[in-house]
DNA sequence: TTGTATGCGTTATCAC
DNA sequence: GTGATAACGCATACAA
């Protein structure tokens, strides 16, 4: 492998020159080209552990997420990525399992490798920022909030929460549940509050029993659902606040039985009028979805489910010009952004 | 950030020692004490990034993959990344988009930093891994071959696409065809020859018009589908050699309004027999549908459709334990091992 | 602008 | 077994 000594040779100068020529410092234009020249011939390409020991930080970027399988979170990693590789800077993916230990180790990890920045979505919402931070090195969370004062990049969560509730009250479900994730996680929460004050709104109550902390996951969510499905009366519709929260609810309505329901029928406004006095509310008929995000690999069957989209490749690619902008030494205070959300759909 | 020199002083030793004794090197026991409580009062933890420099190889390995958003790839990566965490090395995820050349980008991006190893599912059957061989670095190709004479960990692709044929062949199907991808990706050909062998086994025909290479995504798949969909007289079942494959066909007989078959009917055996004579074999039918792999995310509307299960997970475990022999300087001829596959599900 | 010389933090080599 | 010291390959302070 060629090293710099063996293109400044070759060029004619010294290292120092050959440094400054691949770093784009002032270098007499012929010098520059003799260099360019020489390095190309030998496909000298710079030692980055080298260069990354010298300079005190890498070309590498952590992204920390708690689920690489949950594909909102492989389309985070897509847009951080795209970014990143247009400014020639490599990412690094850590999975965290949602496991606030796993997820300091990583952090660990950023630092002793000298990495230039950590993108978070954080596992739990008081991650170990701080060694980083006292570094130097630049941080932005996404998706997640966190409790350090660093750049943030949201989605808001508590619209997201309301619009999915209010999609189906206007579809005239009236006993509306919510499946939603973990207590510590920030859009867990404020989307579960959009669907409560969306309730609220409409003069509805929203009864603690109808909202259900899961884990965000499949497994976890369907049992949540499962559960929802065995009370009595049953929820006319459920909301599910993240994608896999979605694909549990749906399993689970599949496996008893129960169809999706498009909207509910007439007589549903009427609180203990005729529907109630059968075998239950909603025994025979469908149930209401929402689900705040979207199903890349659903099978087809989503009709009559009502998704309020989002845009996560988008979140991603924003969190990580923000994380460019730090990295190239911008020194402003934490910023938050709350990221654009399309209609409904 | 406490050095090396700081805890040298602390403990009484010199660097060389306290290098040492982290690194399980002999050191007189009390010595060795005096280092680790030093180093553990400070909180010390080595540079990685001068450990790099120093012993020319870096304690992460790269993982390059053709699609991140494929929960096939994403399970893998977790395969890779459960044994390589339990070994104490970190992995970089690499995403190519099946590009070749954003895949040889990786590939230096990897020598560059030193890294120790790479795990491969290559883009191009003929990846850049020369340099990263010429240099001594561990690779490992994982799920799909390549040209150069490295470790390679995959399934039984032909018994793979043959299952999945038979499959549909035991249930009565006769006219089954195949949506495969890439012809210079080695799962996709080796799917689609096991499709062949099975038919031929059967007697039947293999025409090439029921054999469609796409791309092994959604949208590729699905068009090839609807496609096949529209060929006189239709395919009265597909086979689709992955799993996004298997969404794409799934997608586009919804859309067709064509239900899935779990079994053909009983007069499909005969060719050219009265359920020709209407509208064509297979209009009012449905259509057989077989997925070499599986569906994490699918809804529920999986009913008769026949699958071949694979374990990716394990397939990226298995990967990532030879690169880990190897990394620890195992020095024998490449090894190829064929993954076991579980039975028909 | 350019070259020389030093240092980044660690591990490996050499004497002891 | 231990300590002093020289690398690893690059980027920069300083002198020219």
């Amino acid at each position: 492998m060629p090293r710099i000594v063996d293109v400044a040779r070759r060029a004619g100068v010294s290292t120092a020159t050959v440094s400054r020529a691949l770093n784009g410092k002032p270098v007499r234009p012929e010098l520059l080209a003799a260099v360019t020249a020489a390095a190309a011939e030998l496909g000298y390409t710079p030692d980055r552990t080298a260069r990354s020991l010298r300079r005190r930080s890498s070309d590498v970027v952590a992204l920390v997420l708690p689920d690489v399988e949950n594909p909102f979170f492989t389309a985070v990693a897509r847009g951080v990525e795209d970014v990143a590789q247009a400014h020639g800077v490599s990412v690094v993916l850590c999975n965290t399992d949602d496991d606030a230990a796993k997820e300091a180790r990583y952090l660990a990890v950023a630092q002793d490798e000298n990495m230039a920045g950590v993108v978070i979505a954080a596992a739990s919402g008081r991650p170990a920022l701080a060694p980083l931070l006292a570094r130097d090195r630049a941080v932005v969370a996404v998706d997640r909030a966190v409790a350090d004062d660093v750049d943030l990049v949201t989605f808001d969560n508590v619209a997201l929460g309301r619009a999915a509730t209010q999609g189906l009250l206007a579809r005239g479900f009236r006993r509306i549940a919510c499946v939603t994730g973990p207590a510590a996680t920030s859009t867990a929460v404020e989307r579960a509050q959009g669907w409560r004050d969306a309730l609220a709104d409409a003069g509805l109550p929203a009864p603690d029993d109808l909202l259900v902390r899961s884990d965000f996951r499949v497994a976890g969510a369907h049992d949540a659902a499962v559960a929802l499905l065995d009370r009595e009366p049953r929820p006319d519709a459920v909301v599910a606040t993240n994608n896999l929260g979605g694909v549990g609810v749906l399993r689970a309505l599949a496996e008893r039985g129960v169809p999706v329901a498009a909207s509910a029928r007439a007589a549903d406004g009427v609180p203990a009028g005729a529907a109630a006095e059968g075998a239950g509310s909603g025994d025979v008929a469908g149930c209401g979805v929402a689900i705040v995000g979207d199903l890349p690999f659903a099978t087809s069957s989503t009709d009559g489910v009502l998704f309020v989209p989002l845009d996560p490749r988008d979140l991603g690619a924003a969190a990580a010009r923000m994380l460019m902008e730090r990295i190239r030494g911008l020194d402003v205070p934490a910023r938050r952004v709350v990221q654009r959300v399309a209609a409904l759909a």
